[in-house]
DNA sequence: ACTGATTTGGTGTATATACCCGCTTATGAT
DNA sequence: ATCATAAGCGGGTATATACACCAAATCAGT
């Protein structure tokens, strides 16, 4: 891949090629590293509001509701109103569990092929970016 | 911005945070970062086919054919048909010459910011991904 | 020259993402 | 309690991107 001088598009051609490797690596599941993030974000904070969800990923409300709603109709997320009415709950249901555990392995195996082609150097540069932003 | 554990995850974040100070600084162009890099490459590569400009920038042709087509309803590109009918082949307009001198020193000026808040370090990191994958 | 394989594009479909607007529900100040 | 304000969502619209499939043009081998 060239290497352009525009610092933005080069960050956005590496993220664009190292979501193909991972989306491969997860094919067997039917679902992308995007859904597969968020599966587990919502895992992690269990019943959570999309409003909430929004916040923690600094993701767009309404990016996080349509994103949702796919990962509802494949059956790995509910969503439910919450005490307060407005809010909209989600939580996951034992398929998107059993797809977390099923995709464990294969998530393993493709971050530790990316942490070795591209070395703890870089590795360790691409979390300082998000930090130095 | 939260560090994940994902390697994949944090590097589309950056990418969308990053892309985000480019277009905000190109606002004034009413373009985006993306489409003023395709600008860019046309403007270098002279009169070029759909599918060389797919392939140097290692997108899909569907993807650059659409991205053209919205750049041509702009007025900053045009399309015509080569000597071998199948081509479509991609020319800057003067307008489109117009916008890249424009939107030159609003890109200097973002890209320096970027350079600043990140350090060559980092951004040498970047760069570094795309030749190591 | 003919025919089968290849190349080039376009279109349909899909995900990921953001912004704006409008509706509903909750909250807070009087 | 009332009413203005704020919070939470959904839908519309838009860009960026990829894959699969189809049609047209070209090329290569006979």
């Amino acid at each position: 891949m060239i290497v352009l001088p525009c610092h933005c598009m080069n960050l956005r051609n590496a993220a664009r090629k190292v979501s193909a490797l991972y989306d491969a690596a997860l094919e067997p599941l039917g679902i992308t590293i995007a859904q597969f993030s968020l599966l587990r974000r919502v895992e992690r904070l269990g019943p959570v509001s999309l409003t909430e969800l929004g916040r923690v990923t600094d993701h767009d409300r309404s990016t996080i509701g349509r994103n949702v709603r796919l990962l509802e109709k494949m059956g790995l997320l509910a969503q439910g109103k919450g005490k307060d009415q407005r809010e909209t709950m989600v939580t996951l249901t034992a398929e998107g569990r059993r797809v977390l555990a099923e995709g464990a392995p294969l998530w393993d195996a493709c971050q530790a092929r990316i942490e070795d082609r591209l070395g703890l150097e870089r590795i360790a540069a691409i979390a300082d970016i998000l930090t130095a932003l």
